[in-house]
DNA sequence: GTCTATACTTTGATAGAC
DNA sequence: GTCTATCAAAGTATAGAC
């Protein structure tokens, strides 16, 4: 069975997705996540913040993860892009438009109000795209041409899960989708 | 001078898209507006709900005519999709990456949360997908292909604005905007 | 060390003085 | 109709029983 501080830390990272930072409270946290009030303090002395900060990087990781597995499975970067498109409407749709990008609505809460936790998104979004370039080098661009391309795919993509989720539709997440894959393919030929 | 209800909408159009919609207080509101409390509930009878509504549904407006006014004074479709990007960078520069757009960090918070504003959102988006279409129509696409084509700009502004907030750096609009530059281009020719 | 009870602050909202 | 005082609930955080 989970420990109690894994059990926090997952339910947390589901809660942030849906509703935020300053939109989760504790009581929620601890309520969702069967677990007394005082083992917050106990595991994350610092309370929310550090919370925050270690669900922040957490999520990061998991969601590099996936990254990786889709671009790992697909025969070629173009396929993976669409992909992985494709797979994040699917997943919008089967969870009612709740579950998209995993630090997205708290990266924009926090940008401007909590230093720390801007510098931790900051560091998540910048692992991501590290991971992507690595991608588009292999496939054969040069670097700077890779983070170009990476950066434009991550914004087109969390720029599309804004549209989706606020549409509840995925119109956006398929337009974007067709759009980067006609790209990398392109890019890469 | 601007009346109170003028001010307060204002205000909170500030407030929100820096904070959040769960980030803003109504007691902030009305301290920054210099306006007594019971003027929320004198001008918005129906709270919080009801002023984030019409904020929300102003800002669309005013964004969708400064989308407009760079449209009309750029030479054609391309330039002035260079001109949105690069005048975002510069704005983001100037107010200590704050000011990026007015409702999308309120669009992910509400999504999950509140349905009437979830659709107020989704509708400011609507707006501005129909006016974006209206003018890569005017440019010679098809109806099909200037809406996918404002969608992905659309896309790729939104995503590119939560990379920059979150890494302080206008890097990820300057990458999207040349690729979305010449992506019109190409369209359009 | 797990967990409960509580302190203190802030939230959105309301009542009523003037 | 403008504004102040206050409400009940929820927010984070802490103290201390067991």
């Amino acid at each position: 069975m989970a420990s109690t501080k894994e059990r926090i830390m997952d339910t947390t990272a589901g809660l942030f997705q849906r509703y935020g930072y300053t939109g989760t409270g504790l009581k929620q946290i601890v309520a969702s996540a069967n677990a007394p009030f005082g083992s917050i303090y106990h595991h994350f002395p610092n309370g929310k913040a550090q919370l925050g900060e270690e669900v922040i990087r957490h999520s990061g990781r998991m969601y590099r993860e996936l990254f990786e597995a889709i671009f790992a499975a697909a025969p070629d970067v173009e396929t993976a892009t669409s992909d992985f498109f494709l797979g994040a409407a699917e997943t919008l749709r089967q969870t009612d438009y709740a579950d998209a990008c995993p630090i997205e609505t708290v990266a924009l809460e926090v940008a401007s109000t909590n230093e720390p936790l801007r510098k931790a998104t900051a560091e998540v979004f910048e692992s991501w795209i590290a991971a992507g370039t690595e991608r588009f080098r292999a496939a054969g661009l040069s670097a700077h041409e890779a983070r170009g391309l990476t950066i434009v795919f991550l914004s087109a993509l969390e720029g599309a899960f804004v549209l989706c989720r606020a549409s509840k539709t995925t119109e956006a997440l398929e337009a974007a989708g067709a759009h980067m894959t006609a790209a990398v393919r392109e890019a890469v030929t």
